[in-house]
DNA sequence: ACAGCATTTGAACAATTTTTCATTCTCCGA
DNA sequence: TCGGAGAATGAAAAATTGTTCAAATGCTGT
């Protein structure tokens, strides 16, 4: 029956031609071919089976889109958004910073325009400044934002990274700041604070927001808690020995996305990382410095969306490879 | 709005991607890149149309099967059969007869499994008979076989050519033979014969034939109705001289399909070419010598279905290119 | 010949894609 | 600021495609 074989392939060649390349409906298939409309669905299949079925998308983005579906399934991710990769060798990370931040600012503004009267939980560090600052002017009145955890610094009232001010400013939309600073002195300020009424409300808001956008920090010389002066270098060191290699929302994990065992990580203010569960979680990090917190942050599992860039992602997906 | 176009051309590239790819449904899809279902399909849709989408069927049939779809549309068919074209140099056109034989057993064969109880009009010819002796033995009791012109010759009782009698013992289905010569000796021997009871009979039959299975003829020395000894020396000269190109069921045509002018057209026994436009006309010839009666067939408009060879095929194309 | 097993088949059902259409935006020009 | 042409939008309807399942068919070994 070799011969029926091969004609079962012709059959399916000539059914895979009309429908992909001739555009006629399954139905007119079967007509032509004298055969039942769900056997052209057989014939079609089968040749898509056996390989003859070729399909290319030709554009530039391709690899990119193909790259971030690599990362959807390899980390279990809702979603995925990769910029290109900008060479900082000169400039420190501005280029990919800007890049992400504009990537971040259109699914943010995407988000808002889908889901009006919503909450969104926001962190902070240079990335996420410069979300805001890439976000167009668009009146939101109905969405609210609020922080995810403390915003103050030792220093100063306002926190220079703190994106709360610019989105509600470019947006209209309401902003609730968590009045604290991002790191008590002491486990039992940390206590204190948190039991205070305005911080409950905050975090209570905060828990139940419709959306996460947060950074993700590295624990290098270049992180934002530690350029900004609200972690300290023997803090950072202290972090650093017990293996912590990056934070979410003020969290330290190590390589494994476990949440180090420091009394550092018990002086933190804000939300608990178990709160972002239930919700939409998107991290926005990328660049040379942050790929091994990324990586850290992806096993913790808490991450839904993730956007960083080309670079970064290969080197997630290179690692992952063994 | 060049920034807003090329956002729109991006997505629409993801969408493409993502749908012919990476094999999401829309749904998946407009979750992902947070726009509407029905956006979706429209972002496809643009990336079809902006040529992006490259669908190609890797199989020597292709370009058959695209042929086959060139003369469909060309000729305002409904199906059309491409056989390989053997080398006839040789041996006549055996090769490519048979070829168009098995291809016509083939596509009969489908016929009567899809359709049983229905009659089938059947003319005859060298090409006819390769048919018949192709198919398969396979009762079919409920089918019906019918001349639809006259079948015997002027030396013999039985036309070597007949095809209805090898179709009945293929199948077990029912046969009627026009009892009449092919052609009369005068037009008023030809309404003699076709008033006759039986002969009558026979034509309604042939006229309520659900499908008709036909030769086309070729007005060369080749003719099948010439060398059967139907149609002498002189008669096809004039017919030829009248501007005949080929026939079918027995009626000449010209280059542009029109019945020409001759008295040897209104000898011809058998059904009116008129009767065909109702039903399912397939017509089955090849071969360089049919080429030039093929193209004016075509003309007629009477052909719903052509088996034919490729190299004919090619013909038929190259001169329409005009 | 015939029971038993695997494959094939198409009708009915389910899901997805495509089209339609009324409405809402947006952009111009007065 | 207003009015209107044209584009963009999404809900709903229509068409198409894909899946399931029970029945039919064919194949194999006894």
């Amino acid at each position: 029956m070799a011969q029926a074989r091969e004609a079962e392939t012709d059959l399916a060649v000539r059914a895979a031609w009309l429908s992909y390349v001739g555009g006629y409906t399954q139905e007119q298939i079967a007509q032509r071919l004298g055969v039942s409309r769900v056997k052209v669905h057989r014939l079609s299949s089968l040749a898509q089976d056996l390989g003859f079925v070729k399909v290319s998308i030709e554009h530039d983005l391709v690899s990119t889109v193909a790259l971030e579906n690599s990362l959807i399934e390899r980390f279990g991710l809702r979603n995925c958004i990769l910029v290109p990769s900008m060479d900082d060798s000169t400039n420190g990370q501005s280029g990919t910073i800007t890049a992400l931040g504009t990537a971040g600012a259109h699914y943010l503004s995407r988000y808002l325009d889908r889901e009006p009267a919503t909450t969104i939980g926001i962190g902070w560090g240079k990335t996420l400044s410069s979300v805001a600052e890439s976000m167009l002017r668009r009146p939101r009145p109905s969405n609210r934002f609020v922080s995810v955890l403390g915003s103050l610094t030792r220093h100063a009232a306002a926190n220079p990274y703190d994106v709360i001010h610019q989105l509600t400013h470019k947006t209209g939309a309401e902003g609730f700041i968590m009045p604290v600073p991002f790191i008590a002195d002491a486990v039992a300020d940390r206590t204190l604070l948190m039991g205070q009424k305005s911080v409950g409300k905050i975090v209570d808001l905060a828990r139940n927001a419709d959306l996460y956008v947060l950074g993700i920090g590295s624990c290098g010389p270049e992180a934002s808690a530690f350029e900004s002066g609200q972690v300290t270098k023997s803090e950072m060191d202290a972090l650093r020995a017990a293996g912590a290699i990056g934070d979410l929302v003020g969290r330290f994990f190590d390589e494994d996305g476990k949440i180090v065992d420091c009394e550092f990580n018990d002086r933190v203010l804000g939300l608990e990382l178990e709160a972002l569960r239930g919700g939409q979680v998107t991290a926005i990090a990328g660049g040379r410095g942050k790929l091994a917190a990324i990586r850290g942050a992806l096993a913790m599992g808490i991450i839904h969306t993730l956007i960083t860039d080309e670079t970064t992602a290969e080197s997630l997906m290179a690692a992952e490879e063994t």
